[in-house]
DNA sequence: TAGAATAATTGAACCGTTTTAATAATTGGC
DNA sequence: GCCAATTATTAAAACGGTTCAATTATTCTA
């Protein structure tokens, strides 16, 4: 199944490729019979001319950048993609977004799908998990491909957009205990996750900077999904006394905290008058549930804008430019789903 | 600011750009010196190989296809590009997503840059408010550019895969009319959607079948996103004595049905015991929301697939297939936010 | 109906890589 | 050190379009 061109086209129509290529392109110098003929022709065999020989030529001027998100469905990364695009294209740029879905595999191939389509640079959400493999991000450095990271991975010199997740659960951990919160669990997320290892870390650090004793009961694994987390959380619930309930629960994200929330709405649990509930990202949903969560706000649509900039000043630089690592700043929101114990 | 090219790189290292191509490309067929001069010379020059060119030799052997959404944080839409990435994954393709945001320029500058990028083909969720340019999809059918659309487009013979707005919204409405609602109304969306007046011309049909009186004051405009749905749900509610309150709402979408049960929430009214609330849509936060949403379902997941299948058919096909014009069902949903009067 | 003006078409150069067969340089064995 | 074997490098031909100056057809004018 012989690949069919322009000179086919030509060939069968009985005219140079020059001429068809001017019909392909809406010139309007071409004779409407040449021209009907050719269309004709190109209907016949179904001829597509190829995007890639016809930007050769026109030094493809179209400005578009990447980003390679790890989840379509949580809103956590299509704020930073909004955030990204939304400074792109203020800058004239147009941007492709992707999906690794945290396959490893997919991250790889797509770095690589991204540069090799005149995809001028490319935002990426690593998977970090274990000792990632990095040897595609070695190989965007080599060819200067520009690109920016939104989480720092070991063993790369490269420009990072990220925010400190040990200091952000930090923070809230602090406060519920200056809260009189005296039984305070987290429910962690998929082990796998750099973040989740980062995130209690953070609640372990809390404790020890209050000088209080942390124990290995007070992280309880809860998967990231919401069926998962919902599962978990009865059960959690169901194999304890009343009385060993804990007073406040620190989620992984906020996607769990709303499965937390709806079991405990299952359970006749009340939130936040029995359990204080605090989440982690601030994505959109969490905001205009019944109870507004208490979270941990991650400046998604900041983080987007902020690596959009770096990436694009990279595109637009003559000479390498030195890598930047910017760690944004969270800020802890409280709404009604955690309360002040007396 | 000349752009520069692998000759460039090839005579400031005294080398055939053969040689230079062969260090992009990880061959080890290169001297270590040479490979690390050349290498050096191309940081110093911050040589960024072109895509493009790349490609070209390479006959472009990547397999990937796009889709045009219109918003990015409406998970209605991903849920559509999450279906399409599952099935084209399976074949092998990649998928690049992309949204216009409901901006027709976009949706014209993506459907060229995607054919311009060896993107083999792409599904659009076409902006068809008022007239709509077409003019953009006639050059993608000209170049016989295999593309799905979401929504079927008057004026232009295309594949479509879509769903029954208007046979949608009259299932739900005849069941509340049946459920013994007496004043039922309906929240519509924004008035330059094509969505809005199909769902409208629904609700009318579902009175007219029921041969019951149909009048102006039972549609409300209400905007379609959720701070504009939800302040607007206040104001209507305020305007108005407590018998004048509607027994049921139908909602535009779910989005806009979720901001109104929070207004509702906020005015002491209940759902589903004061008035029923019935979305549209069944996004993925609609059923896990505390008060899960009666809606109508579209099945997000298989529109995705269904046009991302018939999408590669084509762009596999040797010769033009003939267009498929695809009309998925929906299902309405009974949860616990609409209920059954005496 | 010739000659000028205009419209339609051609063909070769070009875009920036990769690929290969041919050649040049280096290494190893004896 | 010489010759064969091996390793590095080169040069030219792709890849599939676009462009544009030059050429050929056609139309118009008087």
């Amino acid at each position: 199944m012989k690949k069919i061109t322009i000179v086919d086209v030509a060939k069968k129509a009985g005219v140079s490729k020059g001429t068809v290529s001017a019909v392909i392109n809406g010139k309007n110098s071409v004779k409407p019979a040449t021209r009907d003929l050719i269309l004709s022709i190109m209907k016949d065999l179904n001829f597509r001319p190829k995007g890639v020989a016809r930007n050769l030529k026109n030094n493809n001027l179209d400005k578009s950048i990447g980003i390679i998100i790890k989840d379509l469905n949580y809103p956590f990364y299509t704020s930073i993609a909004a955030g990204a695009k939304e400074y792109a294209n203020s800058k004239g740029y147009s941007v492709f977004i992707t999906s690794s879905e945290n396959d490893h595999e997919c991250e790889k191939k797509f770095s690589h799908l991204f540069s090799s389509k005149d995809i001028k640079g490319t935002i990426i959400a690593p998977i970090v998990e274990g000792t990632a493999e990095i040897e595609h991000l070695f190989k965007l450095k080599m060819i200067n491909y520009p690109f920016v990271l939104l989480e720092d991975v070991k063993g790369i010199q490269a420009n990072v957009v990220a925010i400190d997740n040990l200091k952000a659960i930090k923070k809230a951990v602090k406060y519920l205990i200056d809260s009189c919160h005296t039984k305070i669990v987290h429910f962690a997320g998929p082990p796998n996750s750099s973040h989740t290892q980062e995130r209690i870390e953070g609640f372990r650090h809390a404790f020890s900077e209050r000088t209080l004793v942390f124990n290995k009961d007070m992280i309880v694994s809860i998967g990231s999904n919401y069926d998962e987390s919902f599962a978990k959380t009865i059960e959690y619930f169901k194999n304890r006394k009343r009385e060993d309930y804990p007073t406040a629960i620190v989620c992984f994200n906020d996607m769990q905290a709303l499965a937390v929330m709806r079991a405990l709405k299952e359970l006749n649990i009340r939130v936040p008058d029995d359990i204080s509930i605090i989440g982690n990202d601030d994505i959109y949903y969490a905001q205009i549930y019944p109870v507004p969560l208490t979270t941990i706000r991650a400046p998604q649509h900041e983080i987007g804008r902020k690596a959009a900039e770096i990436l694009i000043r990279n595109i637009e630089a003559h000479a390498l430019l030195t890598v930047e690592k910017i760690v944004l700043d969270t800020e802890f929101i409280i709404r009604e789903s955690s309360k002040v114990l007396n």
